[in-house]
This record gives structure tokens, sequence and C-alpha cells, in this order.
DNA sequence: GCAAAAGTGTTTGGATTACACCCATGC
DNA sequence: GCATGGGTGTAATCCAAACACTTTTGC
């Protein structure tokens, strides 16, 4: 029935790919990491390796983001599975992509394993990767750009406390179109959010106020169905 | 470096399931398999095969697909993996959904290969299935859901000549939610519609206007960033 | 005072909603 | 005639875009 043996079937690999996703200085940046070994050794790479053929997939992603980048605690969501013959150069290895949106001055990340180096790209800046990287981040961003106008994950990559503006320049990088400061504040009166009474700091100019998201009231409302998230 | 020989990664297998939805007396079908092999042999299934060690992914599903069912040129999109380890009682085998959607009376499909029969279930009505494949009928129709949202892929769904009321029935399957029917009208009056003058036959009341969508034009607009589809 | 960015108000036109009403067909 | 769904109009309301304006800070 089948061309080959039943057995046969069972030669490939398969591996995960985990891209994080974090905001600061106006852009969406991607964690990458630089390859100590072959192949494409000194090559940046989005950090992934092979999942053991007795291991779930989430718990892969965990443990593999977690021995490249010491990164722990951050949930991730599947997206696009990439599986041409000839994408890797070994064997025929499937990999999964995997993405999370993290806020990036609460973290400590460093090189371990068999990553070199590790380092923040702004997505639209990135050059040449190993792999089909390239491929892999640009389709990976395009779900993230999708998501954020649909699903309230913008909490997820902006820090604790936030300006307004930096709010909108979250979506303005996002959408890669500018937006009316005024509208935009129209827009957002919607949102739970909680101003604090603490102001921007060391700025020439008058300091904006700090916001935080009211996750508590936030989630309350979704669970209601009060709100949809739309931008 | 590894808990296990680089060899022992390539000791995996990986399935393609096929999700063909139509659209049909007012409701969103998939189309099942009855399996006549084991594993899970005389239970209703999603089209699905084991994909050949060189064989890339689109092409498998779109073979596995033909094999079983007899149905060629049909369009599909990936959807989620799933890859829990004890998912298949044989070993690890991935699997990657994929979906498509056709206009069931435009088709002959037939069971063959190792489908003893083909049948077309209304999403909402099926009932236990082989392996995992509820949950990934229940994952794969809510990404078809969201997808008829948010771009124009009800045309695919859709006979070539339709009414009004059967566009309306169709976003009502797939929201749950009953529409009004004036400002449903209102709304698509964005779609670049042709109306035919032949008129629906053979009913009790008065017959309806039969309606295609404009695809040329349509596309046009689409390419000129002329119109978002939302519905 | 001036530059720079924060923050707000007003107008306008288009979409969305709720609801009522008329029309054509089979029986 | 009447049941059944097809098809349309209106008024109230909400929303989004465009744009101008005021405020607060550092220098």
């Amino acid at each position: 029935m089948y061309k080959i043996e039943f057995s046969d079937f069972f030669s490939s690999a398969f591996s995960v790919d985990c891209l994080i996703f974090g905001f600061t200085e106006g852009k969406i940046k991607t964690l990458l990491i630089k390859r100590s070994i072959e192949p494409y050794k000194d090559y940046w790479a989005i950090p992934g390796d092979l999942v053991y053929p007795d291991e779930d997939l989430p718990l892969a992603a965990e443990r593999i983001l977690r021995e490249l980048t010491g990164l722990t605690n951050v949930q991730m969501h599947q997206a696009h599975t990439f599986g041409s013959p000839s994408r890797h150069p070994q064997g025929r290895v499937i990999t999964i992509a995997y993405y999370a949106l993290v806020r990036i001055e609460e973290l400590s990340i460093k090189a371990s394993s068999w990553a070199d180096e590790v380092r923040w790209e702004p997505v639209l800046e990135v050059g040449d990767l190993a792999f089909d990287h390239n491929e892999i981040l640009e389709a990976t961003f395009d779900r993230l750009n999708k998501q954020l106008s649909i699903e309230p994950i913008c909490f997820e990559l902006l820090p604790e406390k936030f300006t307004l503006n930096e709010f909108q320049q979250l979506f303005e990088y996002s959408k890669g179109i500018p937006f009316d400061k005024a509208n935009f504040r129209k827009k957002i009166k919607g949102i739970p959010l909680v101003k604090h009474t603490e102001k921007q700091t060391n700025v020439k100019h008058r300091p904006a106020n700090l916001f935080s998201f009211n996750t508590c009231k936030e989630l309350d409302r979704l669970e209601e169905n009060e709100w949809a998230f739309k931008m």
C-alpha cells in the first residue's frame, strides 16, 4: 500500500524555533543567537533546536529557549510549521515555530549551550540568518501583527508602566503607518488603563503620564463578552 | 551535548490531515472518511496519512486528499501542528493540519485507498473521531471562523450563484448568531457582486435573486488597498 | 520666549442599529 | 386570501477622520 516500508516513515526529526518579540525604543525586536556549531556556524539564527523523540512540543520550546538564552517563564504560542525536504542539510527536519511576547527591560538573557552571543534586533532590520530563518521570522512577524490587531496582547510587549505615546508607537511599528494622536487616544478609551501619579522623567519637554493595564478588570470584561479588542 | 545520539533524533514520522470545509443547507460541513484499517478501524476520521520522508508538505496534502477522496485542484492552507508524544499508538507521529474551502455541489468525491466511505458532516454535529481528530477539527474550525471575518474567502464556500440569504446564513453559522436582514445587506454593499437575471426556482415563496462574486474587480481593489474585508 | 512633545475639543460624514413596511410566489 | 420568505426605507445613534488648539516642561 505504501511505496516504502511502514517503519521507514520513522526516519525524520523535528525541531522548534522560538521567536521572542520585545519592544523598546519604538521598535519591535526579536531575539537572535549566534551559532557556535555547524551547520551555519557563526551565523545569526532564531533560537531553536531538535526535539527529543518522546518530548512534547510546548515543553521542548520552553527547554530550548532556556538552554540557549536563560529565559524562563515565557508563555509561547505555536505559529507555522516549515517542512521543505531540503531546508536542513543533515536530513529531514521539520521545524515548528513558536513565538512569545516579552518585556525586554524585565529580562536578563545570556548566551549558553551552543549559543555564542544573544542580541535583540529590530525585526525590520535583521540581515541574513541561518537555514530558512528569514522566511520563518517574516511569517511569524506577520502573524504577530495580525494578532496585535485583534487580541489584547500588546500588554505583554509594553513595559509595566508606559506612556500613551509608547503605546501608540507600538501599533505604528506594527502597522507601518503613523496614527493621529488625538484619535488614537479616543480609540483606546475603552481599554481599562490605570493612571499612575508618577510621571515620565529626564525628558526635555512636558513629561507624559504613565499608565498600566488593569489586567483583572480587562479579563473580567473579556469573560463577560463586554468588549472585543480591535485596533 | 545531547542526551541521545544525533542519529536517534531521526526516528519520528509525520502526517498531514486535510480538513475540507463546504457549505450547503445552511450549514458548514466537513469531509470525513471511514477508516478500513487499524488503528481506529471503522472509526470516522479526518482524511490524512503519513508523509514520505522526501515529500514536501503541501504536495503531500494534495496527494493524500486525492488518494482518499478523489478530490483534486483544491488549494490548501496550513493550520495548527499537533505533536503530543502519545497521540498515535504506533510511534511518534506529528501531524500538520491543512484546510481548504470548497463548493460542495461542484465536486464528486468517492472513497478510495483505505477509506471505506466518505461523508459530509455538519461541523457542529460530528461525533467521536479517530485519534485526536475532534481536537484538530475544533481548532481548525475556529481558525476558519476567524479567517472568514477578515478575508474574503466566503466566496470559496458559496456556490457559483447564490442568494443573499445563503450568504447571510453562512456568516450566521460561522458566528453562531442571527443577523438583521436589512442591515446585513447594507453591510455587504461594498462587496463587488454581480446580479444575475436568473432567479431562484422551486421555492414556495417569492424567488430570490441570484448573485456571483466579481472576482476580478474584487482582486483589483484588494491590490489597490481600496477595501478591507470585515464582517 | 521658544522648541518640543503632551494632551484635549469640535466638526463632519459615514457606518451601524433597530424596526417597520411592502412585494412576489405557491397553495 | 394567506403563509412564507424576499427585499427596502427611515431615523437615531455611534464612530472615525481631520484638524486646530491649549498645556507643561527644559533651556
